[in-house]
DNA sequence: CGGAGATAGTTTAGGCTTAAAATATCGATC
DNA sequence: GATCGATATTTTAAGCCTAAACTATCTCCG
């Protein structure tokens, strides 16, 4: 079964006439690396902490900042909307992993942190998952983490800077 | 880190925590990456072609396929789910877009291709498309780009190589 | 033939995600 | 102190996505 090869989305790349074939490829590349690795993630934080991914995320940003943040700030920190927010932290909280209150000073804002119960299970999760990840990059060199580090730091800035201009 | 002494597959799988916070990096770095161009490519698809990503993706497997291929195909080079491909591929034959029929030779089997106005509709978006991302990426001189592909390469194959091991 | 196991696809239940509209509060200005 | 635009969050509607259970069909092998 296994005989025809791997398939997957960047799987012949169609030949287009145009000079931007590889930044294609690129994408293409780079969206695959990322789906597999993110589903692999997904995957064993299922089966090892019946966790889903968007709720680790969550609580991998209120680890970082003891006194916890805002739902603003931690949607802006995910990359993903305010009511996407929304709906996981009331799951989390729900959970008990997480408590939110209202600020005192400004009373739309809202804090989130996590309790000592979810402080506990996120730094278990975490410490396996940075296993899981060493794990999966495993086939490459320290250089050529670090290079990657650079390059995808240098595309990072690229993209940043061409979708402040098209706006 | 790098002790003087024996390394054997059990040192270097239980190495101490914290010895692996450049790759934990890189995978951060790759996925913040694939969010925003992802995001933008999104944003961009709606505004111009009314269209979702997941749609397009569908499509662009299609087009590289004059035959056509079979939902379990097109699940694996989408790295989807069956049941999203059923979804999507659903409401893209409502909008006249992709044709199904059952296969001949094996009845459980159905094929989808793209119809012409799909194809005549997807060829104008892909067009576009090749542009944003050569824009997105267009801090990046040709050396860099090659380099990506081929680290990416590299971290694909670790990364499939990781999972399969851990099966 | 006839069953056992594999394969193709669908369904279901639940969660994630977005864009856009709505609500509430703030801060500044008149 | 009233009003207006900005900000913080929630709600809504629709679609995306997964895992797991299910149905239908195929293939193999006795």
């Amino acid at each position: 079964m296994e005989s025809s090869g791997i398939l997957d989305a960047e799987t012949k790349v169609h030949e287009t006439p145009g000079a931007h074939k590889d930044e294609l490829r690129l994408w293409l590349r780079l969206l695959t690396c990322t789906t597999l690795i993110e589903g692999e993630v997904r995957r064993r934080l299922r089966e090892r902490f019946d966790v889903t991914l968007p709720r680790f995320d969550l609580m991998a940003q209120l680890d970082r900042a003891e006194e916890g943040m805002t739902l603003g700030e931690l949607s802006r920190r995910m990359m993903v909307t305010n009511g996407n927010v929304t709906g996981l932290a009331e799951r989390l909280v729900a959970e008990g992993l997480v408590a939110r209150r209202q600020s005192a000073s400004d009373r739309r804002s809202h804090m989130v942190r996590l309790t000592d119960k979810g402080r506990r299970q996120f730094r278990k999760m975490a410490e396996e998952h940075e296993s899981w990840i060493a794990d999966l990059f495993s086939g490459l060199s320290q250089k050529d983490v670090e290079s990657l580090l650079t390059l995808l730091g240098k595309a990072k800035a690229s993209t940043r800077k061409s979708m402040v201009a098209a706006e």
